[in-house]
RNA sequence: GGUCCGGUAGUUCAGUUGGUUAGAAUGCCAGCCUGUCACGCUGGAGGUCGAGGGUUCGAGCCCCUUCCGGAUCGCCA
């Protein structure tokens, strides 16, 4: 009724046929006698052609219409090489608005992507016209469907989990839910459907996934959404860390190799451990585009009488063709080193074989020269940078120095994808406020050692089955090997600090369900929004979400959060004070 | 919650040491144009310079307060 093709369909084959289409008006080129409209719908965009004007008086750019004519084809230097229908046009003789838009529009569909964010959201219905934010949008859900498969042909099965469920004590801020029938009581939003999961395993399912809706009430950052978000969350029976590893590189490797056209490191990804890569990259999440690595000098500048390392750890970042950089690059990156916290940032240039210039050249006796250049193989044009600090800050320095000095010298390949696991996460850490011993990360993580180290180990010293996968220095996901033994789980809640019976309180479900036979478990959940984040190449997460929140979690479109009535407040027993 | 940056036409932005009637691009309106494809040309409308207060002969510009937006830290897998 309204159309026989779509916008993207007609081609050169379909020339003499009477056809009709309709969508919206992209583009009018007004010629006096004969008019260009460019016609676009989800698939594409047509060129109709009308010989007179009268279209024009009853409407503009962005209505929607339906044009009835005949395919013509178009020659010589009237195609239009820059889209799949450029060699044919509408040559239309009827047309009917459908829909009418105001003239004036609060920003181009063609130039939304540069409009202010605010403006942006609460017309988000004209800037998902927008082509480049359509075809997002429009690869995310290819992309989700995609992955679904992948899960399902690896035997997990999708299983929903409540979205009204129990507030959780640990982790980030619950979204809360008044409860109208029992006064007084709240519902939360579920952060990730974590002890579900882990239920589902206890119940004997095996291998579950969910494209898992979670809800956080944190405050946003560009990568991160405010309020919620999506992740591919899935658990395994009888498995190990290894068996997560496994299901993980496949999915995402077969992912990645289908929908971006950059180099994707292949499996196995590299396995890095928590310590390594806080030492060799000064980050968990280290971005292995980025060449450069970071040595542990401490022990090179015991000896030395450099006033600025006394007592402190040293790390040496060496930067290859560095010392042909201009002054300002040098400057750059001492204002950098300040800017991040830090006193100044010392290098030595290599300017030939044993010909070094820097300020820190003078406290090395030749000998210690030669051994710096065997220790860290230094080549005429190298550049050794040097950062030093307290022993608990100098290691993210010295990776905030690695990562300016990757993007400043385009050291960093934006043609690639590189994934790698990071593993051995310590169990427990101090508590900064109390310096008491307290979880630094999920507390049902199984402590590497079991009942054995957390009886006879220094708490700091155990690590947890507990893991993060990266990709171009992006969390997509963390993981665990699970606790599934009640007496493990006690004993490592103790040493934290807590009692049995808090267990017993605070996690009721778990500790009950284990009482009964819980296999030993582990998984994941990579987060969908940054894997389609990161292959669609856009920086901030709201640019693949079809209605984000602002960052300060408002919907600016339907209006939340908003106020309720009177008798609403009335019935969640509520009273706002 | 802290720190930093910003708020000028529908949109994106410029605006000099404080000085006449606040500009550009784009969009919108009108007119012209038979092959454009971000068509072109001519003309026009469009502003409480976020709000309030202060300094000054005079404030878009300086000062204070406040609101809004962004980045970042805290927070958060």
């Amino acid at each position: 009724m309204y159309r026989t093709h779509n916008c993207g369909e007609l081609r050169r084959e379909h020339v003499g046929k009477s056809v009709s289409l309709a969508g919206w008006i992209d583009a009018i080129r007004d010629h006096g006698g004969v008019l260009f409209i460019d016609l676009r719908d989800h698939f594409g965009i047509t060129q109709v052609v009308l010989q007179d004007d009268t279209i024009l008086k009853s409407t503009g750019k962005e209505s929607v219409v339906s044009f009835w004519g005949t395919v013509g084809e178009r020659g010589g230097d009237t195609i239009n090489k820059s889209i799949p229908t450029g060699e044919i046009e509408l040559r239309a003789d009827e047309f009917e608005i459908l829909g009418v838009s105001e003239r004036s529009l609060p920003f181009e569909i063609s130039e939304s992507r540069t409009t202010s964010e605010a403006v942006r959201l609460k017309y988000r219905f004209l800037d998902l016209r927008n082509p480049a934010l359509h075809r997002d949008i429009v690869l995310r859900s290819k992309i989700t469907s995609f992955i679904r498969r992948q899960m399902e042909d690896m035997g997990f099965l999708e299983i929903q989990t409540p979205i009204l469920t129990a507030s959780s004590p640990e982790g980030a801020r619950d979204y809360i839910i008044p409860s109208r029938k029992h006064k007084g009581m709240f519902y939360a939003l579920p952060q990730a459907p974590q002890i579900f999961k882990q239920l589902l395993m206890t119940s004997g399912f095996d291998k579950y996934f969910q494209i898992a809706p979670c809800f956080r009430d944190e405050d946003a950052r560009a990568d991160r959404s405010p309020g919620e978000f999506y992740q591919v969350d899935f658990e395994m029976s009888f498995a190990t860390q290894e068996d997560v590893f496994a299901a993980a590189e496949k999915m995402l490797y077969s992912v990645f190799k289908e929908f971006s056209d950059k180099k994707i490191s292949a499996p196995p990804f590299p396995r890095i451990t928590y310590a390594d890569a806080m030492l060799k990259y000064g980050s968990d999440k280290p971005d292995l585009r980025n060449p450069l690595a970071i040595d542990d000098l401490s022990d090179f500048f015991a000896g030395v009488d450099f006033a600025p390392f006394r007592g402190k750890p040293v790390r040496g970042i060496v930067t290859p063709d560095c010392v042909k950089m201009p002054k300002s690059f040098f400057e750059n990156m001492l204002s950098y080193s300040a800017e991040i916290g830090m006193k100044g940032l010392g290098y030595i240039s290599v300017l030939a074989d044993f010909e070094y210039k820097g300020p820190i050249v003078k406290f090395l006796s030749d000998e210690k020269l030669k051994i710096l250049k065997e220790r860290l193989n230094l080549n005429k044009d190298d550049v050794l940078f040097f950062i030093s600090d307290k022993p608990g800050e100098v290691d993210k320095l010295a990776g905030q120095i690695r990562s300016e000095l990757g993007k400043r010298l385009k050291l960093t390949d934006a043609e690639r994808h590189e994934f790698c696991f990071i593993t051995d996460f310590p169990m427990y850490g101090i508590d900064g406020e109390t310096g008491g011993i307290e979880f630094v990360h999920n507390p049902f993580s199984m402590p590497q050692g079991g009942m054995d180290a957390l009886l006879n180990k220094d708490p700091l010293e155990i690590k947890a089955y507990q893991y993060d996968i990266v990709c171009d220095g992006v969390e997509l996901s963390s993981g665990a090997v699970r606790n599934h033994r009640r007496d493990i789980m006690v004993k490592a809640f103790e040493i934290a600090g807590y009692s049995r019976e808090t267990v017993e309180a605070k996690f009721p479900a778990l500790y009950n369900a284990f009482r009964y036979g819980a296999p030993p478990h582990a998984g994941m959940a990579p987060g969908l929004d940054r894997i389609v984040m990161l292959l669609t190449g856009n920086e901030n997460i709201r640019e693949v979400t079809a209605f984000p929140m602002n960052s300060a979690a408002q919907d600016l479109l339907l209006g939340a959060p908003g106020e309720i009535t009177e008798k609403q407040l009335r019935e969640a027993h509520i009273k706002i004070r």
